[in-house]
DNA sequence: AACCGTAATTATGAATTCATTATTCAGTCA
DNA sequence: TGACTGAATAATGAATTCATAATTACGGTT
């Protein structure tokens, strides 16, 4: 057994990918805005080739759009894609929520209990932050439970595509007091390693997440209408 | 509706992730093996630069491992890979199945359905190459027909790295009758767009290629401990 | 003033160059 | 003989340079 891990030195380029997702997934960079290689080239202190090494990979992850002799844009998010991303985000969730049951040991479902327990708490409180923070924990626990890297990657990348949408936002009372009621049902399934009934709730929690997400855009788009 | 698609020119880093990944998936560049950068260069007439980004879309991709300062080497297929991929690539096969329900035109059902009976044939007439091609055909149009153009790179992503392992070689005759079987009860579900027992099918279908797969690989190890 | 065409500027794609890190290999010593 | 040292070589990571395409700015025309 190795007594150190191998020790990993990032590359340029490794760096600034991870720098640039974040600034992409936190909307600093915002959804259509150009990519202007030079600034990014003197905020980070690189030169552009590993900048732009970056951005090859983060157009092949989705997250900004290539145009040939016309630079980088970051991607839209727009309905279409979601409508598209959601359903293979909530099969990979069923599939993991199977997995999680077969691979997750006692304890590690304990830690999640505890975290559902906070969850519930900061629901009852009507702690957003707390709320939001807690969720994301379970669901990455879940998944990284599945023990499966390739699963836990193409994951990822979808979410990350997702979450730009930032629709954690207008999360309306109804849909907040249904989500609590399907994480009940989940840990239920999970105390009994149900893994066929967990990932089918995972599967419809997630449509259901969606289904809630559309109807906040229309309803955004009825008021644009009105006013 | 647009005349013409809007013209894509492609970059010298595009085209040669094309060609580095077909090199790749052709099983040209073997697993494990070291990606000599300068010899590719020459090989296709570029300098490095647009060599290394595409290699660093590879690395992202999964088809190539990069090593700091010590370039990059074509990934390995190892069993544990298969064991994590084939349970994704069939959840997102019995999406793809599903959707492609819902959404296939009669016509295309009928081009399916013709190439199915063509694959019947080259079945019948024991012609793997053709067999392999219709079968590839097929699946392609059932994921082309989700109209959802982020399952099919997901999908081809994950297939392009389980395809290296080119088991397709050693079909037993008994997976391959069973094969044709599937198919036969997949297009019963096409026919009457079943788009839940497509999609059930098409899921089981993987899982059994996948059982098959590893029965094979077993016989092989088995092999090699007799002789 | 609005429109068009052209020149100047800028940004991009790709090649080249430079610095640093691995690798190879000859030579030394146990 | 064989393991170790260190110089020579080769390969890589990143910066720079160069050529070209896109954008902007300007001037003339109506």
């Amino acid at each position: 057994m190795p007594l150190t891990k191998t020790i990993h030195r990032p590359t340029l380029h490794e760096e600034l990918v991870e720098r640039l997702r974040n600034l992409v997934v936190e909307d600093t960079l915002k959804p259509g805005e150009k990519v202007p290689e030079k600034d990014l080239c003197e905020a980070f202190g690189v030169s552009r080739t590993p900048l732009r090494e970056a951005l090859k990979v983060l157009a092949s992850e989705g997250l900004v759009v290539l145009q040939a002799n016309r630079g980088a844009r970051v991607a839209e998010v727009t309905r279409e894609e979601l409508e598209k991303t959601f359903p293979i985000i909530a099969v990979l969730e069923e599939l993991a929520g199977e997995l999680a049951c077969q691979n997750l040991s006692d304890a590690e479902i304990e830690v999640i209990e505890t975290r559902h327990a906070a969850m519930v708490k900061a629901y009852l409180a009507k702690d957003r932050k707390t709320y939001f923070q807690a969720n994301q924990d379970i669901h990455n626990a879940l998944i990284e439970g599945a023990c499966n890297d390739i699963l836990e990657t193409h994951h990822r990348l979808l979410a990350s595509r997702v979450r730009r949408a930032r629709f954690m936002a207008n999360l309306s009372d109804d849909r907040w007091a249904q989500a609590i009621q399907e994480h009940e049902q989940m840990m239920e399934k999970l105390r009994v390693r149900d893994a066929a009934g967990l990932g089918q709730l995972m599967k419809t929690h997630m449509m259901n997440k969606y289904a809630a997400h559309i109807r906040a855009l229309e309803a955004v788009s009825e008021d644009a209408a009105e006013g």
